[in-house]
DNA sequence: AGTGAAGGTCACAGGGCTGTGACCGAGCGT
DNA sequence: ACGCTCGGTCACAGCCCTGTGACCTTCACT
């Protein structure tokens, strides 16, 4: 017998989340609320979750950037509630990777059709998608400079996972600190983005590309194209 | 500009190795060599290949048991060479894992043909399936109890995802020492592998499945099907 | 019941990873 | 040229992972 499908529920006013979690238990979802965005990141680290339903107004930290941070570590299916007025937190949302999203005010049928018609087209995770870059090539797992294998550390390997999905364009401070902690920008945030490119950089350099990894200063970094100065 | 694909050719015999490699580079393959198996498995743990061709009649260690091996811990194509009579080999060879055979002699065309084939078909590497069992959720990258991650690394986590994809059948000791550390039996081993599987007993304990896994007196350890005694 | 082998438990030690703070060099603005 | 800020380098310390060895418990055989 399979399990229900399990959703959390983020919403800052108590009677939306009595609703939402209502009409999901009808469509046989179970659920779990959170009322804000740092209660709601915190459950979602500890547990697996199916579907994530997401209102964009929340206290103090937006929706949309619970979204993008739910997004660099997982394809989850996030499912936004928007107000009626909001036509530009939808694109927003939508942009941020959310996969669709529902109108206040909305029949909650519609809600937990709309869900379930997401989490069954979420069958199986994308396939890893390795990244190449010139001799570089970074898959989910390990990467590699001209098929020789690179000796990184798991933060490592997203750190230089996430410059090599930029193709060539600068990565901000704020977005690799997103990628290699799950954090925003804090305190010594970079100092250790500071050290732990340090020690990428002595990887790359081990296998035959050094200064792989600029600087762009006050903005982060960069793995340029090869054949760029 | 693509970089050339890389080979593993793996044979006892200097002639075979020119053969292979040579119809291999006419193809646009790059390749590297190995007379035995600990060589290759050697090479092939240090760099990464995009084939590997390998003869079933290796010194002291079997082709067969080399793929079995390089199949643990890779789906990399393998193209198997066989002898003409060796139709036993052959049927042995595709029941650990190999793509392809080429039985000698061979023409150098067809063994490079067929290698450009199977390359071409290897475009993405398949998606990680998850394993389930009972409520127990096995990732390649985590697992769950009832939705909630166990805390495994990853040592621990390869040998839960190979009990569980036993599918409730006993895993010998030595599948077990293949799975978590790529090695064969030899003396240590036992006793790494109890101290292993008591950590991840601990973990499913501490979520809410003791005695999950089950030793097989003097055959390895079993995660039988939940009602099961 | 006794014995020996196999499995379970546990703590220790070493290595690797990671965050931190200090110091130095480079770059930019004045 | 100078000063300040930002980036690079490095070593240290703490934590986690892992292999090992010792000891205890359980099980199967006689």
């Amino acid at each position: 017998m399979e399990h229900p499908h399990l959703a959390l529920v983020v919403d800052d006013e108590p009677q939306m989340l009595d609703i939402v979690t209502f009409a999901l238990e009808t469509q046989g979802f179970a659920s779990v609320s959170a009322k804000d965005a740092e209660s709601a990141w915190s459950l979602f680290r500890n547990r697996r979750f199916d579907l994530v339903v997401l209102d964009v107004m929340l206290p103090q930290s937006s929706g949309l950037s619970l979204c993008r941070r739910i997004r660099e570590v997982s394809a989850v299916p996030v499912l936004l509630l928007t107000a009626k007025s909001g036509v530009q937190d939808r694109i927003a949302g939508l942009e941020a990777g959310a996969d669709d999203y529902v109108t206040k005010p909305f029949h909650p049928r519609e809600l937990a059709l709309r869900a379930e018609a997401i989490v069954r087209r979420t069958a199986v995770a994308p396939a890893p998608v390795e990244l190449v870059h010139g001799p570089l090539r970074v898959g989910q797992d390990a990467a590699t400079v001209h098929g020789r294998y690179l000796h990184l550390s798991a933060l490592e390997l997203r750190l230089l996972r996430r410059l090599a999905s930029a193709q060539g364009q600068p990565v901000s401070f704020r977005d690799l600190l997103l990628s290699g902690w799950q954090i925003d920008e804090g305190p010594g945030g970079r100092e250790m983005l500071k050290t732990a490119l340090y020690r990428v950089r002595k990887a790359l350099h081990g296998e035959g590309m050094p200064r792989a990894i600029r600087a762009v200063r006050g903005v982060g970094y960069e793995l340029p194209h090869p054949g760029r100065d």
